[in-house]
DNA sequence: AAGGTACAACGTACGCCGTAAGTTTGTCAA
DNA sequence: TTGACAAACTTACGGCGTACGTTGTACCTT
């Protein structure tokens, strides 16, 4: 018959990045991403030991993307790996939680963490106050992108019909703070400057700035 | 025969959280929910609309022990408020991606939000100051706590274990300043005193207010 | 006391899921 | 040509959420 279509890891990973890209962690079945490779599902634990495998897999081909600057003075490069980070997370929603969960020790995240703290021993910082500004970073940056998504707010265009829905449930009167807020992202405040993910990243660099000077 | 159970919403959603958090969230399962309550799973169903209300149902049971001082200033109104989130949420560790997660559109997160809202309001902060000074803030509660709980940091003794046999596969050598980072964990640096999460947390509050009065 | 009503339990069934185990088939080196 | 190996396929199991139909029972009305 015809030939047997070749297929690998990567092939694998790939289409499951795709798939999970389109429709969602949630529709990332094995049975579905063999129909899409044109596979039986057992066919790919030929490839991935197993479905746990192949998210690690995938969260580490997102990771990957994420710059390390290694060609700038600290500061500036935690500030783009932070920023990068939150683009490629952004891009791949279902990454972040990912990334969080216990279950799943990335190579990939670990040279991510010995990256971060090693930018900060080498620029002076304290064993100690590293050890605290790390937690701080780190957190902010998955944690910040993880609760941005968890809130939708990728989708500017199904923000206003949720947000009109919602405030004929529970009129303005009865939650007036919240409801100025929505008004707010609805009129796309807050958008092309310095959204709030830079705004904390600075309040964190430069607070951790401030520690380590005057220690 | 022998009279039936009463079973009402409230005593599903007090079995469903003490499922929860003896066995993990995945082990919530309907069937499993119903096995405990003496009961079969399809009865669970005229208490509550479907895994998903249940899963809302417990989300805001947790979310309402969270304290929303009346009596202080913004600034320790909002402080004991973060702590209190941070408490409540580590001790419940499957309640943080569970209120993040964009389909559950809670009653009592709404309040949560409005609140935090008013007190940055009405201390005086102007709407676009309040507009990122809420993102930051609420990201830093969810995101920071659910990152913590995420690398494990909750039971201090498997820590120990699991860094032992994470560096028998990669020597120190290889990863140096994780290393340090790891060994700062096992003797148990960072306890005590302030952590991290309250670290931020005053970044932050310290920052809107110089924000807020230098406009 | 008898009958009616409504609710809350039950059992069955369907289509998903991950994956263990066994079987077939295509390809290539000896 | 043959044998070995890898990578596909098939079958099957137990678990999941839940649609649907049935049954038992507590309580209200007459």
């Amino acid at each position: 018959m015809s030939k047997r279509t070749p297929l690998n890891r990567q092939l694998v990973l790939r289409a499951a990045v795709a798939l999970a890209d389109a429709d969602g962690i949630g529709a990332l079945s094995m049975r579905r991403l063999g129909n899409e490779l044109g596979v039986e599902a057992m066919s790919l634990y030929n490839h991935v030991a197993n479905k746990d495998d192949l998210l690690n897999g995938i969260t580490d081909l997102i990771l990957g993307e994420i710059e390390l600057p290694s060609d700038a003075e600290w500061k500036d490069a935690l500030r783009r790996h932070a920023i990068s980070a939150h683009d490629v997370l952004v891009a791949h929603p279902w990454a972040s939680s990912l990334a969080l969960s216990p279950d799943r020790a990335s190579q990939v995240s670990v040279q991510r963490a010995d990256w971060m703290l090693g930018q900060l021993r080498e620029a002076g910082f304290s064993a100690d106050v590293t050890y605290h500004a790390y937690h701080a970073l780190d957190s902010h940056i998955l944690g910040f992108t993880l609760w941005q998504l968890g809130h939708g707010i990728v989708d500017q265009e199904h923000i206003a019909d949720l947000a009109a829905s919602f405030f004929r449930m529970y009129p303005p009167e009865q939650y007036p703070y919240l409801y100025e807020h929505a008004q707010q992202h609805l009129t796309g405040f807050g958008r092309g400057e310095k959204g709030a993910f830079e705004l904390v990243l600075d309040l964190i660099l430069d607070g951790l700035e401030r520690e380590r000077d005057s220690a």
